[in-house]
DNA sequence: GTATGTTTCAAACAATTGTTTGGTTGGTTG
DNA sequence: CAACCAACCAAACAATTGTTTGAAACATAC
């Protein structure tokens, strides 16, 4: 059986597409044009191009989710029976996010762009999709930050874990581009991991900030 | 003369649509419709989609950006002659970002939204309009920040700008729907003030945090 | 009134989209 | 061999796209 090298094609170039051009500027003639296979092989394959984004998703955020997973059980394991630390739990992230695409030998930034393109782009079926079959994994995290950060109010973690996911989404997904311009202008090279090493001092810091007192009713409500 | 009320109906369509659509989803035929004007009038008024497009971000950036160097001015005015601080910088961003809608009695999420779109789904001309037309505010804001920096290094303070910018955009372009997950979730009303209340002090501690030492070649080389 | 210029409109245009069709290939099984 | 089935392919399909057309409606001037 394994799955004919087509379909393999066709995802390989549907994923470099959708990530550089999003989902509706992004063709089946391109697409198939790219893999160099017949305009009707998605639809035979994949039965339309809706199933085709999500085959997308699918193939890189499943073994994602399950390289994270490993690594909260053993986070969890270690600081036994302490909740693991924040810098615990924002590690296990960022090593998932710098060891996965080295395994598959293509940049982060691709698949941070789609996972933004997922939240701006959708029409529903994508972000269903994602909420049903992910949602498991993203409770944990969240789960997670909150036993790592007990001294928060309840609304104060809440913001600061959506801002903690705007810089990562938001940097990783231009990291190419970032890159390039630090180049340009200050001649410095880097990598994904140097970015993250920057990154997660900055979040930690953020999320160690003083709590806002002046708020209306934010006071420390944990919960 | 008094452009006729028909742009400014396109304009209000096509700044609401495009904004929850994105460009390529949201067809004339949509925006007319909303608009109650015929199919014809925006080639006719603006000469195309793409002029359209531009028309869009025009009409809010650039008040956009005059409030802002306005109240860059009166920051460097009374801080000087000294450089305005870190936070007084922010604060003059977030209060422009809290007052300009208000104006216009749109949601910031809107603005936000649309100018995320800008960087992940421009074909090249509205990225280039956008350089072209604006890149003067943009760049005495860079240097703003430089000068409330000192202590790091050029590599350092690109990459927190660059987190900064992240957090803030991911998270007014999802305000509305932060906003109504935090009342269901908590019970918890907010609007925007409160959330850039909430932002500014996590972005200035991470701006903040001891610089990164580990790094390969991220010494300080303030340039 | 006529004349002039701008704005609106229904209709058609050519191009591109995702999808379906019907037939051909190539290999496996009986 | 024949029978079968998954895979592939060129061609056509209907729907939607941005844009153009040419005439009608409207206002303002003389």
């Amino acid at each position: 059986m394994a799955q004919s090298e087509t379909v393999d094609r066709i995802l390989d170039a549907a994923e470099e597409l959708f990530s550089e051009r999003g989902f509706s500027e992004t063709s089946l003639r391109m697409i198939t044009g790219e893999a160099g296979v017949n305009l009707a092989a998605v639809n035979y394959h994949f039965g339309s191009k809706k199933s085709l984004i999500q085959a997308v998703f699918a193939r890189f955020l499943t073994p994602f989710c399950q390289h994270l997973e490993a690594g909260f059980d053993r986070l969890e394991r270690e600081a036994a029976p302490e909740p693991p630390s924040l810098d615990g739990v924002l590690q296990a992230l960022t090593e998932t996010v710098v060891e996965m695409p080295r395994q598959h030998d293509r940049s982060i930034a691709i698949y941070m762009r789609l996972q933004g393109l997922a939240y701006t782009q959708s029409q529903g079926h994508l972000r269903r999709f994602l909420e049903q079959e992910y949602s498991h994994t993203f409770g944990r995290f969240m789960r997670l930050l909150k036993d790592a950060t007990p001294e928060l109010s309840a609304v104060d973690r809440y913001w600061r874990i959506q801002f903690m996911l705007g810089s990562t989404a938001f940097t990783l997904s231009s990291s190419d581009a970032l890159t390039e311009i630090l180049w340009n202008k200050l001649g410095v090279e880097t990598n994904v991991e140097e970015i993250v090493d920057q990154l997660v001092p900055f979040l930690a810091a953020g999320m160690r900030a003083p709590p806002v007192v002046g708020g209306s009713d934010t006071r420390n409500e944990s919960a």
